[in-house]
DNA sequence: CACGCTCTAGGACGGTCGTCCTACGAGGCG
DNA sequence: CGCCTCGTAGGACGACCGTCCTAGAGCGTG
């Protein structure tokens, strides 16, 4: 197997299991049975376990830039695009029932444990700040847009954290019309 | 120095340290340097690190139902002391802002560990849930009153989550006015 | 075949973890 | 005074952590 494949298979496994037991709680020998290899022989393809969380965010950045371009394409309104965000909760609800928001939770431990890599992880958060504003600004809402990016990143947060703690289903589909409601006076 | 005192005193640091660290990242030799005790002394108040985790779960529990009391003291009408529950943000901004809710964090935490405690952290969620259920009784909103108490349970964590990730406190400040002004459709 | 490069296995290292054990000082009580 | 209980200090324990090192397998290329 190159090289480049055994890489991106050990980023692969560090994402899921740094999004499913947390960073910290994640060890070498965790991800390394998971891809299979040996645990000494990790320090060829990342000289230390900071590597490699800078690799699984760089990769979470990736995703999520594609998933945005992704929205735009499908989506033609952006009021609809917003939704779209919105409704996260919903399609990935199992996950985040689970394990709570990929985004949130990362950002959450390692703010707490004041790690270096904190400010990249923030630009997961960004990401979707810099998008929703911009859908905003299209809806004519310039002046408010950064507020109102915002205001639906808590709206997704807060959703995220109880459905986590709670397992209720029922909650975050309700949290999810009510957000509806109150992006249709926005416009499409 | 009476063991019961030293007991309260471990808690304390403990809860402390959780709080900041998060659960996992704090070790018995961090909580035995705060309160100035040799760490294998330990054994002899808890027997366990799972044990100190129960015991500050307990204590944060009992610290919550003396604040939710507080609240109904102070405060004449049920509006209000729903006020005075969204306003925690504000109120204790600054230790939000550097390490998160403590009730929002340690649920993550466990959750994410799949930790036995679990369940009694999301204790000190349903004790705001149900005081908060019963805020919006007395306001006349019985058969709504779950649905609304865990919408602005959400948005506490919503708003707790952004404020530790961009320590931004006029974000904070915008959204309570948000939600003063939806609250204020509820009557006082 | 022999060389060199890529990739791997396996274990050693120093440190820290949670846990447990033993010995001892202090102080009230017979 | 001697005893006994309470609280403590300090270190031993096995396990696991992140890190590092070395020897060698596999294989394309000269």
């Amino acid at each position: 197997m190159s090289g480049a494949a055994t890489r991106e298979q050990i980023v692969e496994a560090a994402d899921r299991l740094f999004y499913q037991r947390g960073y910290e709680h994640t060890s070498f020998a965790d991800i390394a049975a998971a891809v299979g290899l040996s645990r000494g022989n990790f320090y060829y393809h990342f000289k230390s376990k900071d590597t490699i969380l800078d690799a699984v965010i760089e990769s979470r950045l990736a995703g999520t830039r594609h998933m945005l371009q992704q929205w735009e394409n499908e989506q033609p309104t952006p009021g609809g695009r917003i939704l779209a965000f919105v409704e996260i909760v919903l399609t990935n609800g199992a996950d985040i029932q689970q394990y709570g928001c990929p985004v949130g939770t990362l950002n959450t431990e390692l703010a707490k444990l004041d790690h270096s890599m904190r400010g990249q992880a923030r630009g997961l958060f960004t990401l979707f700040r810099d998008w929703l504003r911009e859908q905003f600004t299209l809806l004519g809402r310039a002046e408010q847009a950064d507020e109102l990016a915002m205001h639906v990143l808590a709206f997704s947060q807060g959703v995220a954290v109880l459905s986590h703690a709670f397992r209720d289903e029922e909650f975050v589909r309700r949290e999810v019309g009510r957000m509806r409601d109150w992006l249709s006076t926005y416009g499409k």
